[in-house]
DNA sequence: AGGATGATATCC
DNA sequence: GATATCATCCTC
């Protein structure tokens, strides 16, 4: 059996205890990690990340109210939200604080360490690639199996601030600066 | 530029 | 119960 990676311990749960702006800047440069099974841990950097700041936004699904969909949305903060868009890709959250404000950031696209089966820039192929689909709605980001690692934070200087996208249905908000990613990264989705 | 493909919200 | 819409991706 393999020795664990002393460095791949999950973020505490204060960290994505915070506004969604503040929780998406961060993310950048973080591991998300899944130990799909044993022999199969997949590991990407975080290079793309969108904030959505709760049922005020239209762009955020937590503006339709409070449903059965968005239930984990406006649950307690270091837990994932992951929806089916199209039909066929999966698109994963990380729900952020505090609890009850419906906010939460899209992850967007990976820079992968080590292999991943799939490319992960996107936010489809990224679930795609890290084995996330529906099984996981809600679940705890601060566990043993699926979870953000620590790893050295971005500069500012290096985050490149957008509108985000595929809203434009969503009137002002559609332009409003919430997409965040990694200057110069060749995983970005859109660069 | 268009189609895939299914859950969800919002109508009738 | 029917329908329009969708925080996308792939192929043409």
């Amino acid at each position: 059996m393999p020795a664990p990676r002393a460095d791949l311990v999950p973020l505490p749960r204060s960290f994505h205890d915070r506004d969604p702006v503040t929780v998406a800047r961060a993310l950048l440069g973080q591991r998300l990690v899944h130990r799909v099974a044993q022999g199969d841990l997949r590991i990407g950097r975080i290079v793309e990340v969108e904030a959505y700041l709760g049922p005020q936004d239209r762009a955020a699904h937590t503006s339709k109210g409070r449903t059965r969909r968005t239930e984990a949305m406006f649950g307690p903060p270091g837990h994932a939200y992951v929806y089916l868009i199209y039909g066929m890709h999966h698109c994963m959250n990380v729900v952020t604080g505090p609890e009850g404000s419906g906010t939460a950031v899209l992850l967007r696209a990976l820079e992968p360490e080590g292999e991943l089966p799939h490319a992960s820039n996107g936010p489809g192929r990224l679930c795609k690639a890290m084995g996330i689909d529906r099984r996981h709605y809600g679940h705890d980001l601060c566990s043993a199996d699926l979870f953000i690692a620590a790893a050295p934070a971005v500069d500012a200087a290096d985050i490149v601030v957008r509108p985000r996208i595929g809203v434009d249905y969503a009137g002002e908000w559609a332009l409003k600066p919430l997409r965040f990613y990694v200057a110069g990264n060749r995983f970005v989705s859109r660069p």
